[in-house]
DNA sequence: CGACAAGGCTTACGTCGTAAGGCTGTCGAG
DNA sequence: CTCGACAGCCTTACGACGTAAGCCTTGTCG
């Protein structure tokens, strides 16, 4: 995302709306394809399809191309699945209700911090668990932030606010394992939901036979407070945070 | 695990220790192979070289067999994944300090269990993001726990304790979101520590001068405190649970 | 001794990621 | 107006993958 708009050698662009406009319509609609245009098509698919089915073979086709073709905008499939990572974090950047830094105390920051995230995830079930599998580039890009910019912006926040280096360290570890856990098992959840549903209830009843206490607690371990437990969570977190402030 | 001895249609087997013993030395000491020496080679594989490195080819060179020959044993490559998982989470009940049920009240109970999970995530850190990314077969099957059994011994462990239905339900899924978030980032951090060397410091440091705050604590953000925030998040979340089975 | 079955091997198909190089339409320089 | 450069896409090809189908070997027992 930082290097493509300056391959700006060619200021000649074809403008593919204008000539639409025109009423030319280019034999089909040739709009030239970008490493941006990639990337979307593969958050898009894996939205829809989920992360095994997509492949470049696939890609290029729903973007009318050679799978090679794709090659020239990444340089290869596990960089396209950094990109698709780094483009769903980069999500929170248009959410209005996420700050880049404190403006009513740090508390109601990493609250809109939390839920933006929080959003992302639910936005993209199937893509999520990506951000959070794919090995970090550093040790301290911890997903599910994963980005410089929303982690320099934890640890200027949090900083401003009072939190000395070492606090400032600790919350942002214990901040991340939070967001991390709570979410991935929510969007997995989610998935389960709208999953396989090729089991009858009845199946599942009868295996459950040597499991009596889970077999009971079916009904009250399928529901879904996520929205609230998650709430409650974090404020517990962040109660434990303003201990850690105050300590060091 | 449930099905494997009892197909004991053949009572004659090969021993290929007392054929050792005897000198006899069978040529290429031919033990017939078995669902559990496939998942056990495939755990040590994932342990010393990672998931994208196991190929169904691969696995079976090492067992000194052809691909094909596997799927006597496994329906698959995708449900070798699920019997390695049930493999290393089953370790656990092999740990003399995880229990079945609570001796010492609940507290004591989920400590051993939370701490024997962390050992498991910890003696295979390659293979535990599948304990974590494997879809889960029921949606009360969260990971880490995963297996009927723990599911089990948490759900009865807590009821007998005196929480309700609700009760524990609520602390079930806090438990599971609390080890996923811990364990999944500290083995993360484990295998970044191992990975890539490739980047010198120095490239590093240039290439934060936008980010100085990352920047500066990035000593404080390597640190590894895992073990003592591990206590203190568990500590906690023990005591959160203790108002979850009061107020319902 | 002959039949049988278990366990391993061979072959084959379709799909994958991707290296190497070929074609073509567009555009600036002469 | 022509021509060469070059960006953008395609073709071909290779090796690895998962796995379906069927063959061959070897040890067991009637």
């Amino acid at each position: 995302m930082s290097d493509e708009p300056r391959a700006g050698s060619t200021p000649a662009h074809v403008d593919g709306d204008a000539a639409i406009i025109r009423g030319e319509e280019p034999p089909s609609a040739r709009v030239p394809l970008s490493r941006e245009r990639v990337v979307d098509a593969a958050v898009v698919f894996i939205d829809e399809h989920g992360l095994p089915g997509l492949s470049m073979r696939r890609l290029g086709a729903i973007l009318g191309v050679e799978a090679m073709s794709l090659y020239r905008y990444v340089p290869g499939r596990e960089q396209l699945l950094d990109a698709v990572v780094e483009r769903i974090v980069d999500e929170m950047a248009a959410d209005p209700d996420v700050i880049d830094r404190p403006e009513h105390g740090w508390q109601d920051f990493l609250q809109r911090l939390a839920h933006g995230i929080r959003r992302v995830a639910l936005r993209h079930p199937n893509a999520f668990p990506l951000v959070a599998s794919r090995p970090a580039e550093a040790p301290w890009l911890r997903p599910p932030l994963r980005s410089l910019r929303w982690v320099e912006a934890f640890l200027v926040g949090l900083g401003d606010e009072g939190f000395g280096d070492d606090a400032v360290a600790e919350a942002y570890r214990a901040f991340t394992s939070f967001l991390l856990g709570h979410l991935l098992l929510e969007v997995a959840s989610l998935g389960a939901d709208l999953g396989p549903l090729d089991v009858v209830e009845e199946d599942v009843d009868s295996s459950l036979a040597p499991y009596p206490a889970v077999r009971r607690l079916k009904p009250a371990l399928r529901q879904d407070h996520s929205a609230m437990e998650f709430e409650e969570s974090l404020e517990n977190l962040l109660q434990r945070m303003a201990l850690i402030k105050d300590e060091r």
